[in-house]
Formats: structure tokens, C-alpha cells, sequence
DNA sequence: GATGTGGTTCCATTAAGTGAAACTAAGTCT
DNA sequence: AGACTTAGTTTCACTTAATGGAACCACATC
């Protein structure tokens, strides 16, 4: 992860970095980002200083490491207000979580990955915001299934070939073939279900979140563990989390989500 | 606002698009950021090319209107997290709204202006102009002159003449001295009101938040309006701000927030 | 006072960004 | 239908800015 090849110009280079540093969840100083990056020196001191002139990066007065400047937090801000379900499911997800007393989640579609925006666990607050934000695979995720499953054909072929299918699990889909057999099965009943494909012992109801017009946007799911509960008990919850997605795809009505894939 | 004129080099250029298609709030047409910036047609073009290139915009396949791509989505959420006392002092704000049922308000400073990062509304019954991600002057809002107050000397002197004193109510300061002796008393009495000094009618009692090293770091806020309550109401809630405020900056102690000013 | 490490600056070379103008694709009007 | 505007895209000679190897500085550490 982290420096793709296709860095175009100087901007490229410069986001590279910025994100670079973003990533690495502190502090850095100069010499851990030129281990990291594989631009020389000189070109990395003046992109890092061209970001702390704009004021993305900051620079710590004494020790000189970089970390994330107040521009970049104000347009990070922005940025996630408008361009995300978070805000705008909030309250749903939170009721949602009060009602089950499970792991709620929220997540959209990035290039063919699970992006989680957000997400509710009623023990443990600080856990939550560390994993929102994060990645994870579309083809063995409830909530990307779900999300898959209600694609339009035209994108599902884009995402398809994204998938990786690395076995994470012993039930994990290993092709297209089972992947999509299961798909249609998922259009069929409503919601998607993760069996302990992902991760073992870790398993989810889904529902997609779609717009009025019928556009998928994202998705919800409850999550728990096996020792906790079985797979027929989270489908036991399954009126609520469908009432609770289109809850959320009605407010989303006006709302304009980047194009997916 | 906006694009101030530092722009130095393509990737502040860059960065200032990408700032202005973000602050559109929604798509953007090419020819409506033509007009917003100064920029000759091809330049802007390019400009958008790269940023969409980067993921930083995505646009929109038919109306070809641009708006926040998922990597900054991506990129704004891990720098929220991290660099904003928001994530963190989030338990305490909902105890404090849950408790005082009014609204809290959490702010940061950022270059001789304050930075609203969080807000907790328990009523939709008026609304204050702080909204998250936003930016207010200090030197007529309650967290603004809290966090004024307790800034080492030589910081506020910076600060100081970024101020407008622009009078926005009759009770505005109109100069340094006047804030300057309001200071003092903040100082003594540990928090700041604003005497609706802001906007007409509103109010508030603001404390800073202070790192155990005694380093402001931002401020938090109850905020009225008054045909709800008094001054001397609000007065009444001080003890349980100023826990709230310590509680945060009790946890704070590790975090490392970009230097202000 | 020598050696090492982390950070900053120089400067000739090269690549990249620039923007006026020309062009294309859709409308819109008569 | 043909002329005319409007919005977006491409071209290309020109200019400016990015590049990176190497030298340099500051400050520890031996």
C-alpha cells in the first residue's frame, strides 16, 4: 500500500507524501519518511516543506517531525461532512446500535474495497474510531456483499475482477462463481450474511443502503461473534436493520455520493 | 478566505483547488471554478485532471461536474482522527450535552482564528453559526477568548493583531485594550462568557482545555440563547464545564496537536 | 578533535508546468 | 437547417520549476 506507481508530476508526489505521513498516525520525522519513500533526499525535504508552507503538514518546533497541519484538518472535515454517509446516518446507526447492543457498521464502495465511514460499538468507544476509515476486501465482507449483490450489472463487472479472493478463511469464496451464486441468493432475501468469512468466529447481518432512485450507496451490518450469537439470531434482527438502512437511503435522497468503482 | 495568495508552485495550486471544490460543498462545474479562481482555462484544467487523477476528485461521468473523490474521503478521516481533539473528547462532550441539555461547543485555535471541530446540539431550536469544520473569529466568542486567555504571551501577541474586531453586536470588542483587560479577568475566574458579542441573542460560558504541561489546546463551550437562559444560569454550570474541560485535557496529555499560531 | 547521523542547501541539468489560442461538441436561436 | 453561443478539451512554443547528486552544516557520540 501507500506509494502507488502512478504518481503523475509533482502534485502526485506531493499527495504521495502527504498521505504518507497521514498514515503513519503521528509524529514522523524526516529520515523514517525517506526510509519509507523511495524519493531521494533533497526532493523529499522540499516536498515536505512545500506541504508545511501550505499548510497541510505541521512541523514540530524542536523535535522538526511532521504530523498533520490544521489546513489539512479543516479540509479533512469538510471533506468527510459532504462526501460521506457518516453524517448523515448518524442518528440511525446510533439508535440502531442503542436497540441490538452489537457492532453496528457502516461502509462504502471504493474501487472495488470496502471503505468503513463509521461505527458503533457499544463496549468499547475508542477501538470504533481507530477502524473507521479503514479497508477491507468487498468479496468477503457482509456489508460488501451486500453492496456487490445490488450493483448495477455494468459496475459489478469493473468490481469483479478487483477481488482478490486471498482465502482469509476456510469459508471464504475463493472465485467468481460462488461469489456470484451467492450474490443472487443476497438480491433475493434482502441482506447479506458474513460467515466467519472475513475472520474466524466473526460474523454479520448487511443490508444495503440504497437511494430512492435505487442506486446503491453503501451499506449497514451488525456484527458480533460466534460465541455470542449464531447466524439465525442476527437474522432475527433483520426488519430492523432493513427499516434502519432505508431510513438512511431516504435522507440520502438529495445526497450525491462520488461515482462508484 | 480561500485562496490567499501564497500559492507557491504547482502543488499549491493544486491544493488550492482541491480546497475550492471542497469548500463548494457539492459538484462543481468546471466553468463555476473557472470563475472562482483566477487561474487561465487550461491551468485549471490540468490542475483537475491531476487532482482526479489522484482520487483526490472524482468526477461525475455524464454531467462531468467535479466533487471530493474517495481517497481524500479516505485521507480526511485518518487525519480527523488523529489531529483533532474531537475523537477524543467526544465521551466527555455527550456527557456534558447529555447533562446540561444545551448546546457544547469544542474549538481549536488555528492562526488567530477559531476552529469549531465539534459540536453536540440538543435542540434544533436555533441554531448557532458554529457548525463543525468551521472558522470564527476569537476575539468575540467564548471559546475564542478562553483559549486567548491562557496562551503563553508570546503567542497571543502573534495572535493579537490577526484579530478584525469587527463589531458584529453592539457588545463586540472594538480593540486590542478592551480584550486585552477581559483577558485578565478570564485568567482569574478560569472562564470566558461571550455576552452575545457574536451574534444577538446568543451566549455562552467557555473554558479552555489544557494539557498537563498547562499548554492550551483548544476549548469547550455551553452555548444558549437568551430567551432560554441568563448569564448567571450559565454561571451555575461552571464547575461541571471546567470537569469536562479538565477531563479532556487529563487525556490529552499524550496527544500531540500541530503548534498553534 | 575525530566520526557519525540527521537535516539542509547548492546548482547545473532536465523535465514539467504554462497559457493563448485553436478546436470540438453541444446546445440555442432565427 | 444553418448560424451562433457556450462549455469543455487539446495543442504547442515557451518558461519556469522540479530534480537529485553532492557538498555542507549542526550536533551528538566516541
Amino acid at each position: 500500500m501507500g506509494s502507488e506507481g502512478h504518481a503523475d508530476g509533482t502534485v502526485g508526489k506531493a499527495l504521495d507524501v502527504l498521505e504518507m505521513v497521514a498514515d503513519q498516525g503521528g509524529p514522523v520525522r524526516f529520515s523514517d519518511l525517506l526510509a519509507l519513500s523511495h524519493y531521494p533526499k533533497a526532493t523529499l525535504y522540499r516536498l515536505l516543506q512545500t506541504l508545511v508552507n501550505q499548510g497541510m503538514l505541521s512541523q514540530d518546533l524542536d523535535s522538526g517531525a511532521y504530523r498533520i497541519g490544521v489546513r489539512l484538518v479543516r479540509l479533512a472535515h469538510n471533506a468527510w461532512a459532504q462526501s460521506s454517509l457518516a453524517p448523515l446516518a448518524r442518528p440511525h446507526l446510533d439508535a440502531l446500535a442503542a436497540e441490538v447492543g452489537e457492532a453496528i457498521h457502516l461502509a462504502q464502495i471504493d474501487n472495488g474495497h470496502i471503505l468503513f465511514v463509521d461505527k458503533r460499538k457499544t463496549t468499547n468507544m475508542f477501538e470504533t474510531l481507530a477502524q473507521a476509515g479503514r479497508v477491507a476486501p468487498a468479496y468477503c465482507t457482509g456489508v460488501g456483499k451486500a453492496i456487490l449483490a445490488f450493483l448495477p450489472e455494468a459496475s459489478r463487472d469493473k468490481v469483479m475482477p478487483q477481488q482478490s479472493f486471498h482465502p482469509y478463511a476456510p469459508a471464504t469464496h475463493t472465485g467468481p462463481a460462488s461469489l456470484l451464486a451467492e450474490l443472487e441468493i443476497i438480491r433475493a432475501e434482502g441482506v447479506a450474511f458474513d460467515r466467519e468469512e472475513h475472520e474466524r468466529g466473526i460474523i454479520s447481518i448487511a443490508a444495503p443502503i440504497r437511494s430512492r432512485a435505487g442506486r446503491v450507496i453503501g451499506a449497514v451490518s451488525i456484527a458480533t461473534s460466534t460465541s455470542r450469537h449464531t447466524l439465525e439470531e442476527l437474522n432475527a434482527l433483520k426488519p430492523r436493520l432493513l427499516h434502519c438502512a432505508a431510513a438512511i437511503g431516504a435522507e440520502a435522497e438529495s445526497w450525491q455520493f462520488p461515482e462508484i468503482v
